[in-house]
Parts: C-alpha cells; sequence; structure tokens
DNA sequence: TTGTAAGCGTTATCAG
DNA sequence: CTGATAACGCTTACAA
C-alpha cells in the first residue's frame, strides 16, 4: 500500500542508508562536494524507485522565493508576437528548472496569487514601457521596438507612400501610446512627415477624413487596429490597398483570414523571449539572437 | 532606517506585547477563540503600523498547499467566454482571500510552475470535458452547453433554415470535439437532421460544397471559425446571410467587426465563474445566477 | 485568556 | 566525506 503521505528527503535517506544533508547534496548536485560515486548513484535510484519530488513549497521557504518567474501582461496586445515571446521565456526557464507564470492581469485575485507566490523575479513589460528607463533586463525588446517599425514603414515608402497616418486605438493604453511614439521616431528616421495619428472607434468618418488630409497609407500598431481600419474601409465602399494602403503588425492569424489578407510585419519574438529569459538568468545570450523583423506581404498594402 | 528583513509574526508579537501564537490567533480570525476586544485592537494595529504581510510560503508549507486555485485553460477557446468566466472566478476567488493563476499551457515552464505551487486546487475545464464524467465542480458550466446551443440553433430555425451545418476546425481538438456533440444533441432535440460538419481550413471548396448539398445556414463552434466560413464565403463572391446564413458563439470583439457583422451567442459566463468558484470554495451558491444565453443578432443570421 | 512548543520539508553550517 | 542541528514563518494542539 503506498502510504497517502509524500516521499521526502528522510524517506530518501532511510531507504539509502545516508543522510538526509548527503540526500540533498546529491540531488542538488552540491558544488565542490566530494561525495563517491557508489554513494550518489544509491541515493539517486532510491530517490526514483520511491518516486521522490522536491517539495517546491519547503524549498521557497528556505531560499526565500520560489523558482518561478512572473511574466505580468496585463496591458500588452495579445497575438502572436507575446506568445512567441513567451514559448521562447518558456524553452529557457524550463530548461533551467524554473517555472514560467504568464499574468493577463486578469483582476485582484491574479494578483494575489502572485505575491502568494513569493516569485524569482517579475518580467514586467507594461511597466518597463511606461517608464523612461530603458536599462532593463528585456533582451533588448524594447529598443529594438524603433527598428522594427522602421521595416514597417519602409515597406510603405518602398510602394512610394510618404502620408502615412497610425493607427491607434480609442482609449489611451500605456503600452500603445508608446508604440505610437516608437512609430514616430521611426517616420522621423526616415524622413516622413509626422504621421496623423488615425484612431481606430468604428467611425468611418476617420479614414475619409484622413484621405482628405491626403494620407495615402496606414501603418497600424497591432494587426487587430489595422482590421478596424479595414473593416471601417469597407464600411464606406473603400477597399486596400487602392484606396488606401494598410500595414499591421503582429502576424495575428485573424489578419491572414481577412479579406483583403493583412499585410503586416512579423519579429522573431521567440529569440527575444530567450533573450530575455537568459539575462534574467544571468547565463549568456549564445545562441538567442533574434532575426531581425520581416514583412509578411500580402494583400493589403 | 527600515531594516531589509521581512515583518514577521514575531515582530508584531513583540511590538504590542504578546506572543507570536497570538497574533495568529487574532489575525486569522481563529473560530471559537475568546480575546478580548482590547488584545485584538493592539495586535492589528501593530500589524498594520509594522506593514506585516502574511508570509504566503510559510503558511502554505504548513498548511500544505497554497491558497491559490489554477485554472487550465490550455485548450480551450479564447474569446469573450472564456475572459468572463475568469472574471467571475477572480470576484469570488478574489473575495474569500484566494488567488487564481490561469495557465494557457503556455508549455513545459507552465506545468513546472504549476506543481511548484501547490494548488489548493486546480478546474481543469478541458479534461473535464474529455471525459465522460460531468459530475465535477463545474458549476453548471458544461451541463448547460447543450441548452446553449438550442439558442444558437433555434435563431437559424426562426429564421427557416432546417438544412444546418456546423463549423468545425481542421485539427482535432477535444474540447471543441466536445462542442460539435453538443451542437448534435441541439439539433436532435430540435427535430433537425443532423448537421453536416463543414470544417473550416480555408478551402472554398468546402463552403460550396455544403451549399450543394443543400445547406443554408452554418451554426459555428466559435466565433473565430465562423469568421473562418464568412471569408471563404467572401473569396467565391458568396455572402452571408443571402446564401449561407452564419452564426457565431462566443461575441468575441472581432466578429463584431467583421462585415458582415457576425451574429452570434454570448453566455454569461461571469455568473458560471462565480458559480464555479463558490461550489469550489464550498460555499452557496448565493446569486450566481447566471442569466439564459442570448443571441446578439447582427448581420450574418 | 495567553504562552510554549512541535512540527511542515528543505537547505546550509559545522563538528565529527 | 558524513551526520546532527538550526533555521525559514506560520499554524495549532496543549499547557499554564
Amino acid at each position: 500500500m503506498t502510504g497517502k503521505t509524500r516521499v521526502t528527503m528522510r524517506d530518501v535517506a532511510a531507504a539509502s542508508g545516508v543522510s538526509q544533508a548527503t540526500v540533498s547534496f546529491v540531488l542538488n548536485d552540491a558544488p565542490g562536494q566530494t561525495i563517491p560515486a557508489a554513494t550518489r548513484e544509491r541515493v539517486r535510484r532510491a530517490a526514483d524507485e520511491l518516486g521522490y519530488r522536491p517539495h517546491s513549497i519547503a524549498r521557497a521557504l528556505r531560499e526565500g522565493a520560489s523558482r518561478i518567474v512572473v511574466l505580468e501582461a496585463g496591458g500588452l496586445p495579445r497575438g502572436h508576437h507575446l506568445s512567441s515571446f513567451i514559448a521562447g521565456l518558456d524553452e529557457e526557464l524550463g530548461a533551467a528548472g524554473f517555472g514560467l507564470l504568464v499574468s493577463y492581469g486578469e483582476g485582484v485575485s491574479a494578483r494575489a496569487a502572485i505575491t502568494a507566490i513569493e516569485p524569482r523575479a517579475v518580467i514586467d513589460l507594461p511597466a518597463v514601457c511606461a517608464g523612461p528607463d530603458h536599462d532593463v533586463a528585456d533582451g533588448g525588446w524594447i529598443d529594438g521596438m524603433v527598428a522594427h517599425r522602421l521595416v514597417q514603414l519602409r515597406h510603405l515608402v518602398a510602394r512610394g507612400h510618404r502620408a502615412v497616418a497610425v493607427a491607434v486605438p480609442a482609449g489611451d493604453d500605456p503600452f500603445l501610446a508608446l508604440m505610437a511614439g516608437q512609430v514616430r521616431d521611426a517616420a522621423e528616421e526616415l524622413g516622413l512627415p509626422e504621421p496623423l495619428p488615425l484612431v481606430v472607434d468604428g467611425d468611418p468618418e476617420k479614414p475619409v477624413g484622413a484621405l482628405k488630409a491626403g494620407v495615402t497609407a496606414v501603418a497600424a500598431l497591432t494587426d487587430d487596429l489595422a482590421l478596424g481600419v479595414l473593416a471601417v474601409l469597407a464600411d464606406t465602399g473603400l477597399s486596400a490597398p487602392g484606396d488606401l494602403a494598410v500595414i499591421g503588425f503582429d502576424d495575428t492569424p485573424h489578419g491572414a483570414l481577412w479579406r483583403p489578407a493583412l499585410t503586416t510585419v512579423r519579429l522573431d519574438a521567440r529569440a527575444y523571449g530567450r533573450r530575455t529569459a537568459r539575462t534574467l538568468l544571468g547565463l549568456p545570450v549564445g545562441d538567442a539572437r533574434p532575426a531581425p523583423a520581416r514583412v509578411i506581404e500580402r494583400a493589403s498594402a
């Protein structure tokens, strides 16, 4: 009868005829310790056979923090980039024996949960972006953003557009506001006139107003915003790219589904995720070098 | 100089001139204990002033599980329903002092994190749905599903449709397969012929095939699938609802954006979330009674 | 009515 | 090279 009680280090120690401490040393590969290979093997096997799993809560209590890192993804636009970034984090953290928890800012209880976890670190992308200080272990995610916007705008410029608007959301979201700033910076770098903000709120007047102002193309902060532009365009009988070229940013599945299919920009967010994890863990960046952003050319621009 | 060390119960005890145990009793409202109001007040104030925060890890170690419940949302379609369900959970769990963690099955590290947390409970909706046993603390979410599909189909029937297809995804997803079964059950209950599956994979032949087979309306498992149908319809020069009526399920923002705007079904998922939380906590359901599902009528059906 | 003390499972420090 | 032993912060019998 396999008792209902948890298998602890004591059990492993008893089973392998050593002390609890020795078990701890063996199982954690204690640095700079000399334990006979024979003993190590014996301990390892005992642990295996008994099905020993370290009790992470006890460990966390002892270590002062759990082996979990939290990603605060509350204000971030969901989509391909975020998922890939998470996948990258997952990969590296998992390999290092760390757990990753993604919090989408669901509410009070999520916040409560995070404090209850005593995470080793929390990656707060929105906060990072809100502040002026970019000296954070963000793996170059932020600083590269302007570069990424450059490829978005260059695609438009290469097609002869100069008067571009930037599609922004109706409310004010700190993260998206930051993104808008990056588009402006990129436009300046390309010597374009300052892009007009085109707020996407379902009002068909907005795009026709932009059109009247001479705008010929729209760079959207996200794919979803691009889709919003496409929708109101369709409402007014206009279409992309004929009347207005529209390019997104994120390469969401929805964009590919739309008609006209959305031209967009895709980042190697997975590599950014890996890089972020590695710098967080104090590891060398290694092979986690992100590929440059690239345009996914479809129909809308 | 506020030391960097954590404020512990000992500190509070020292500051209020009682013992650690008394502090614990007071702060946890120990049931069936008689501590003079004066003392309680003193302890509470001391805790406040020192900024005492209970150390959840230590508590978890002692209690055998953390005060966190995990929602496994891995295989679930994202959208309005899921968000609302989560919001409902959040509300009730937060009020009870529990934390909620939502796992979107991000990967190995997420799994590692969950085991590292020793949650009080984990709500595994996909697993619940995969098994034949619905006697789970799901707050009636599952059992009501057929009823919800009835309102989806009834909307079609009320508009004269009898030959309906059900839009399903290309791969096989256990949760979506379950949903498909519910649609079939609902169709049977309405005395409709068994709905043909219409797999949404971007192939325009699929809908025209359905059309040829006499299908006049499509009930989609999710809004996103409905959108997929709308997209290929547009590709072939057909449109909804003229050629084929399409109704979604979930009321995602994307659906409202589409042209033609998607008619869909919306559940009171928040109430289901609240109910799930309450039954999980062993509380009476109280006022967490879900409103019936209702059709959001837009253009596509 | 309040205080003492024994753990929860782990890791780390010292003597042997 | 190994084995006691002491924390980590909290809960809860049980003793005073």
